[in-house]
DNA sequence: CTGAAAGCGCTTACAG
DNA sequence: CTGAAAGCGCTTACAG
C-alpha cells in the first residue's frame, strides 16, 4: 500500500539514508544512484512522508492561514495573492475557517499542534487565550486587513476609517446633505465599525447629521442596501445618498433605486466599499473604495518568510494602499 | 518556548505515559493526577504535537478538501457543509486551492504527503498521476460536484446536464423560441459543457435552434452576460432569451437587460444557474437552479467518514437533489 | 559518495 | 491507576 523510505532503500538496494539524500540533498549523491533510486520509488508510488520528516527535522514548510468565512471576496482575493507568493518560496498554504474567535480559539489549537512555519489571521479580534497560545508558540503570525496596531506580533492593512471617511467625504463634495449609512452588524463587527466611524467623522466635520445609520445583521446582505434605504427614509424623508459597509450592500441599493424607478446619482447616489466584481457590472457602476486584497496576502507572505529565515523583519506593520474608483453611482 | 510532553511530565511528576493518558484515556487517569497534570499543562502552554502523534499512532483526524477557487460561492457552501460536519464528528478540515489538473496533482502529492484521513476533491477532473497517486495512496476520497460515475473512488453530486435541460425546458414553455446560451470556456470546462449539452439537448427535441451559444473565458463573468447578448444578437435578431451557465453571467445579462432599457421577461427573459444571493436581489428576481452545494458537502463528509471508520460505504456514489426556482426573470 | 547510530515527540502493548 | 520499552518514518551529525 502505502510504501516507507526503508521500502524503497531496500528495494533499491542502497541504505535509507542515501534515499533520503535523493529528495534533500540530490547533488550529494551519484546521478546513477540517484536515478535508480527515484525510478524505484516512483514504481512503488512512494511518497515521502512529510510528518515523519517534520519530526525529525522540526521544520516544515507550510503556512496556515484562518479565515471567518469563505464567501467574502476580500478574503478570497487576500488568500489567492498569499498562496501565489508562497508557492514562489516553495512554501505551502494551509486554509481554517473560524466563524467567530471563540471558534478561532479552538482552530488554532489544532494547529499550532501540527506545528506550522507561519500563521496568518483575518482582522484583529482574537481571544485572550489565541494570542496566548500563539504567542507561547512562538510561531511568527502576521494578523491581515489590520488597521491599528498588531495584537500578536506582525500587522498588514491601512486604515478602514480613513478609507470610509475619503468616500463620504466625496459624496458631500459632490453637494449633497442628506447621507445614510448602511452598515453591518455581524460577530466581526469592528472591521465593520471602524468603516461607520469614518462615514460618522465626514459627516461631522461637514457640519452634517451624522446619525441616518442603519444596520443588518445579514451577512450576505443584497437585502441590507434595500432596507437601509427603507429605514432611513423614515427617519429623513429628504435622504440622498447611502454610502454603504460593502459593495453588495450598494448593490442592493442600487437594485433598490431600479426598483423604485429612481435615477441614479440625479435622484440618488450610492457609494460601495471593496471594488467587488459586481461594482463594474452592477448599472450604472457602482462608485467604489478599492482595497487590495491580493497586495495584503503578498505582503503578509512577505513578512512571514523574512520572519521564518531571517528571525526578524523590517517592519512588523505593513501598509497597503487603497483607492477610490469612480463610476456612475456618485 | 514550546515545551513537550516530557517537560510536562517532569513538572507534574509523572512519567510521559500518564500524561498522554490524560489527552487520550482520561478515565484511565486518576482524576486527581489527571487535574494536576493538565493544570501544569496550562501553566506551561503546553499544545500536543499533532505531527508526533500521528506519526506514532498512524491515525489522525484531518480531512483535506481541494477546490479550484476560493471566490465560487458553490464550493463555498459545499465547504461550509462540509467543516460542519466534520466538527460535529470530531475531525478537522484543512483547504487546498489547485486552479487546474496539473497545479492539483502538486497538491495532492503534498497533502498525501501528510498523511491525512481522508481527501474532498472537486469535480471529476484530475490528471492520471492524480489518481494514480491516490490509489495507491488508499486514502479514502470523494469527488463532489459529479455527475458522472466516480473516476477514483467515491462521489456526490448530481446530473449538471439535467439540470439545464431542466431549466431550457421551462423557458421553452413560456412560449419562446429564439433562445441562447451564454456558457464558460475555463480550465474546469467539463462542467460548463456539460451544462451546455443540457441546454442544447432540450432545444433539439423541441426542434428549436440549438447553435445561439456564446462562450466566455472570463471566470468572474459579470461581463459575460453583456457579452453573450451582443454577439449572439448578431447571430439572431429575434433573440428572445438567454440560457445562462451561472447566476453571475445571468446577471450581467440582466444588467444589459436595463441598459437597453428592455423589459425582462417580456422583452427578454433570462435564466440562471445556482441560485447564488443574488439572483434573490437583482430585479426582477432570476429564475435559477438551485444546487444544494452544503448537501454535496455533508455527503461527502458522511461518505468520508463511514469509509475511515467502517472501511467500507453503503453506496459510493451518492446524489444531492437540485430544484428549480422560479422568479420573475423567465 | 554511502551508511550505522541516535533521536524527533509521541503511542502502542504490555508489565507492575 | 502508573510506567519502562520499543517503535512510528524520517533526518541530523558523524564516520568511513
Amino acid at each position: 500500500m502505502k510504501s516507507t523510505m526503508a521500502d524503497v532503500a531496500a528495494a533499491a538496494g542502497v541504505s535509507p539514508m542515501t534515499v533520503s539524500n535523493c529528495y534533500k540533498h540530490p547533488h550529494k549523491v551519484h546521478a546513477e544512484t540517484r536515478e535508480k533510486v527515484l525510478a524505484t520509488a516512483a514504481a512503488l508510488g512512494y511518497v515521502p512522508n512529510l510528518i515523519a520528516s517534520s519530526l525529525a527535522s522540526g521544520h516544515n514548510r507550510t503556512i496556515t492561514a484562518v479565515v471567518p468565512s469563505l464567501s467574502n471576496s476580500s478574503f478570497a482575493r487576500t488568500l489567492e495573492g498569499l498562496g501565489d507568493f508562497l508557492e514562489s518560496q516553495r512554501y505551502e498554504l494551509l486554509l481554517a475557517v473560524a466563524e467567530d474567535p471563540q471558534r478561532e480559539t479552538q482552530v488554532i489549537r489544532g494547529i499550532l499542534g501540527r506545528r506550522p512555519a507561519g500563521i496568518v489571521l483575518t482582522g484583529g479580534e482574537h481571544t485572550q487565550e489565541t494570542i496566548r497560545l500563539i504567542q507561547q508558540s512562538g510561531v511568527p503570525v502576521v494578523e491581515t486587513w489590520l488597521s491599528s496596531a498588531p495584537s500578536i506580533d506582525m500587522a498588514v492593512g491601512f486604515s478602514l476609517s480613513d478609507a470610509a471617511y475619503d468616500m463620504t467625504r466625496l459624496v458631500i463634495d459632490k453637494g449633497l446633505r442628506h447621507i445614510g449609512w448602511a452598515g453591518h452588524n455581524l460577530p466581526d463587527s469592528q472591521r465593520y465599525l471602524q468603516r461607520q466611524q469614518g462615514f460618522q467623522k465626514a459627516m461631522e466635520e461637514a457640519g452634517l447629521r451624522s446619525d441616518l445609520i442603519h444596520l443588518t445583521a445579514e451577512s450576505e446582505g443584497f437585502a441590507g442596501g434595500r432596507l437601509a434605504i427603507e429605514a432611513l427614509l423614515k427617519k429623513e424623508r429628504r435622504l440622498q445618498a447611502l454610502c454603504c459597509v460593502t459593495d453588495v450592500v450598494a448593490a442592493g441599493a442600487l437594485f433598490e433605486c431600479a426598483r423604485r424607478g429612481w435615477k441614479v446619482p440625479a435622484r440618488f447616489a450610492v457609494a460601495g466599499y471593496g471594488d467587488y466584481q459586481i461594482a463594474a457590472e452592477v448599472p450604472p457602476g457602482l462608485t467604489s473604495v478599492k482595497t487590495n486584497g491580493a497586495g495584503i496576502g503578498r505582503a503578509a507572505g512577505e513578512l512571514l518568510v523574512q520572519k521564518i529565515e531571517t528571525g526578524q523583519v523590517d517592519d512588523r506593520v505593513r501598509r497597503v494602499p487603497y483607492e477610490i474608483i469612480v463610476r456612475g453611482s456618485v
